[in-house]
DNA sequence: CTCCTCACG
DNA sequence: ACGTACGTGAGGAGA
């Protein structure tokens, strides 16, 4: 039986997107509706109406399990926040309002509403802030002598995690087919990237071990399995590619660990001594170079100097010259053009490029970095998901085809996630990281990671 | 509705 | 001199 939102909608979002296109409103472009690639043709959308109506099987029970185990902790941080307050400052606050938390620690003893009288770490443009950043630093600050700023730390990891996943996705479920059908948005993101909705798929926890617990409710039938695919590095890939750096592009084809491989070189010290703290400061890095670098940004992330921060960035841009180059010629044709293009021709409007007020020109040149590689990495996967969908169809009832029965799921920015029969899963597996990895021709290697598993945790 | 906060790549 | 790393979506408070 028909789902409700993948029947007609699929329809009208093709008339939509063939409106949209033909008058090239930004975000959507020409290669979003015709995604070209050697003698195949297809919409997208197609694809992403696919992905609405195919749907990824929840389990209810699961999510129930965990909601009601992360309850009880809830309510026993709130007790003990209350507790704390009560006794500090002789009154309880909403726990979900950062206003009122915001009062209870940085309000002088002495005043109408008493707080402890902290002094604040940074502001927003209404207040202070009490974000986990400003939390952290005051828990792990010997002179605050309160608990709250840890267990508020706390207390909001959990609320989050029941509020936005454990007790809204139950909703969310199909009744029809115990699947969850959210929504693949083509026309939202300024970059080209997707966006899902209703709910959101591309944002399920993964990088806290309770937050990733979630992933457990997300499974595949009895006889099936999920295959999950990731690019390794995709958007330093390209940035590799797209500057044509002698030193990056050398790394990826030697297949060294390319955050190691930065560090050893921005020291120029051999690969073989590169400290893990030395490892994790190159992420930083590379993050950083990603985003449109400033030293600022570099420095509150690694917890040193502004100055030292740009020594960093300095010697980086030295060892890698042609990165350096690379981003100087984004910028530049973003003033020249007054927009950036992605590789497959995707166009960005940078109108601030040129603004007089030295932040948004500042940020204007890092969207302009930005724009190019994250866009390049969504013209990229899009067009392995355009292949592969094509083959899924081909194959769909071909018993000996590697690809037959196998649903695609979801796209996460750089992953794609299937649905196989459990007996053939090993070779559609090397199917689908085949195409992603040939999905485009590239000057140094495109490699995709997978794994085989019964739910969404199994995977990496 | 805006603001803040926080989940993901 | 100025505020800062890019892109999203969702939930709750407060107005």
């Amino acid at each position: 039986m028909p789902l409700d939102k993948a029947g007609p909608y699929a329809a009208e979002d093709a008339d939509v997107t063939l409106r949209l296109a033909q008058r090239l409103v930004p975000p959507l472009q020409e290669m979003d509706l015709l995604v070209l690639y050697r003698d195949l043709e297809m919409p997208l959308v197609e694809v992403l109406a696919e992905l609405e109506y195919n749907g990824i099987l929840v389990d209810p029970g699961e999510l129930d399990r965990q909601r009601e185990r992360l309850e009880g902790e809830i309510e026993r941080l709130k007790a003990r926040i209350d507790d704390e307050l009560y006794g500090a400052i002789g009154r309880t606050i909403d726990h979900d309002s950062p206003k009122q938390l915001s009062g209870a620690l940085f309000a002088k003893p002495d005043a109408a509403e008493p707080g402890l009288g902290i002094t604040p770490i940074k502001r927003t443009k209404t207040g202070y802030s009490t974000d986990a950043e400003v939390l952290t630093k005051l828990a792990d600050d010997a002179s605050v002598e309160s608990p709250v700023p840890a267990l508020v730390l706390e207390y909001r990891q959990l609320a989050k995690l029941v509020g936005t996943y454990l007790g809204s996705l139950k909703d969310e479920i199909n009744p029809a087919t115990g699947r969850i059908h959210a929504s693949f948005n083509q026309t939202v993101a300024a970059t080209g990237r997707l966006s899902s909705s209703d709910p959101n798929l591309q944002n399920i926890p993964i990088r806290t071990e309770v937050g990733r617990e979630i992933r457990k409710a997300f499974i595949a039938p009895p006889g099936r399995v999920l295959v999950s695919a990731d690019y390794s590095q995709l958007e330093l890939r390209l940035l590799a590619h797209l500057s044509r750096d002698p030193a990056l592009i050398e790394a990826f084809r030697a297949g060294e660990d390319i955050h190691s491989a930065v560090a050893a070189q921005i020291r120029g010290i051999p690969l073989s001594e590169v400290t893990k703290e030395q490892r994790s400061g190159a992420k930083m890095v590379n993050f950083g170079i990603v985003y449109g670098i400033t030293a600022f940004g570099l420095a509150r992330r690694l917890g040193v100097s502004n100055s030292e921060a740009d020594e960093i960035i300095t010697g980086y841009k030295k060892r890698f010259s042609g990165i350096t180059t690379f981003l100087e010629e984004c910028v530049a044709h973003a003033r020249e053009h007054g927009y950036v293009e992605t590789m497959c021709k995707r166009r960005r409007p940078i109108p601030d490029i040129e603004s007089n007020q030295p932040n948004r020109r500042a940020l204007a040149e890092r969207t302009a970095i930005n724009s190019v590689v994250q866009g390049s990495a969504a013209d990229l996967i899009k067009i392995a998901m355009v292949d592969l969908h094509r083959r899924l169809a081909t194959a769909r009832d071909d018993a000996y085809d590697p690809l037959g029965g196998v649903l695609m799921l979801l796209q996460i920015h750089d992953e794609l996630v299937f649905e196989a029969p459990q007996a053939g899963a090993e070779k559609a597996r090397d199917v689908i990281v085949e195409r992603m990895e040939a999905a485009m021709d590239l000057d140094v290697p495109l490699v995709a990671d997978s794994s085989i598993s019964q739910d969404w945790f199994g995977g990496k």
